[in-house]
DNA sequence: GCATTTTAAGAACAAATGTTCTTAAATAAC
DNA sequence: GTTATTTAAGAACATTTGTTCTTAAAATGC
């Protein structure tokens, strides 16, 4: 009445699945290539996570718990400001220029891989992207009050723009853009706040 | 000597194929799909095109000439200035939020799907975003000089941050975005040409 | 040390994929 | 009308896909 244990722990093939999915899509990954990436045999896959699917969206949540997250947390802080976004903007160019994220933000992709189909990937978009919006209001509002941004800045129009810089920016990442375009794109986003 | 005349016109097939391809991708478009869709049996589809790869990339230079060029052509004209570049992002709010396009941008589908792995594919769509990027600062530019953008407007920066936000858009909206997203990210990649 | 339970490894399977091949129909010159 | 050539229709094929099954190994409680 005692089991052989687990040789693999759940989360480090998470994390891998993670990487083979974001780099590859939901299509492109073959359960083939996710054991011999893993190191996980298939047996293992389908108890921890059921399927494919599972597999597949237990990696989404996790890159927009972690990496997302990591990432937009510092926006919604109560008092995030004008620097918040300058640094998010910031890490976004040197990611998506050549670091982790030159092929693109993993949400951004399902985005376009699923095409707003209604299912629980496509939740996990949208919920990302309301996040995203919701972040850059918050930062923005205080932008704003502190004198960091214009008064009278649209703030639901900028963070609305800001969210969609950041997925056009994933989008021309993983198209191979230049570090300019991509540098330049982030710079407008950010000089948004000194107009109204 | 005189063989059996075909039964469907080339251009037709492309048409037809173009919007498949553009709606659920490269791998989510199956031969069947296209011979159901299309009414154009196997045979003719590997006569035409060769293969499935190719049939691909001949819908996607079509959808470059057609679908983009007709949308970009007035940017590039001599004397294109603020309201060509207004009437673009326009359109494409309007096509975006529930039109043709509510799918996306074909190029900018393909841009993600294939991750800029080198290729004809990719080729196309580094062609496409330069184009454009071009697109953008020719209009900027005669807008600086005719008063119609304030001077000192950083021509470059804005005509990529301008791209990206056209590739950002069709990303929110194949991913389902709502109608203010999409229009709210137009309206601020046309305010930059008023703050320097 | 034995028994029991869960794992690991990968063979096996049905379905779907892109492609090719076979067969028959259709067309225009003779 | 006959014939030569190309098309249309879809059967057939080899791969690859996601999934399941089989077999054997490993590990804890007794």
């Amino acid at each position: 009445m005692s089991p052989r244990t687990r040789e693999f722990a759940e989360d480090d093939l998470l994390i891998k699945a993670m990487h083979l999915f974001w780099h590859k899509g939901y299509a492109g990954t073959s359960v083939r290539d996710l054991v011999e990436n893993t190191g996980v045999a298939h047996a293992g896959l389908y108890a921890a996570f059921k399927d494919k699917d599972g597999l597949f969206k237990a990696s989404l949540r996790k890159y927009a718990t972690e990496i997302l997250g990591r990432n937009f947390a510092n926006l919604e802080h109560p008092r995030a400001g004008r620097a918040e976004i300058e640094t998010l903007f910031s890490n976004a160019t040197k990611a998506f220029q050549s670091g982790i994220l030159s092929k693109g933000c993993f949400v951004a992709n399902s985005a376009v891989e699923f095409a707003g189909a209604p299912g629980p990937v496509t939740d996990i978009v949208t919920r990302c992207f309301n996040r995203e919006v919701k972040a850059f209001e918050n930062a923005l509002k205080n932008a704003v009050a502190t004198g960091q941004a214009l008064p009278g800045l649209k703030i639901k129009r900028v963070a609305h723009a800001m969210a969609t810089t950041f997925f056009g920016m994933s989008a021309i990442a993983r198209a191979g853009a230049s570090r300019t375009a991509i540098k330049d794109a982030a710079a407008a986003a950010v000089a948004q706040m000194n107009t109204a």
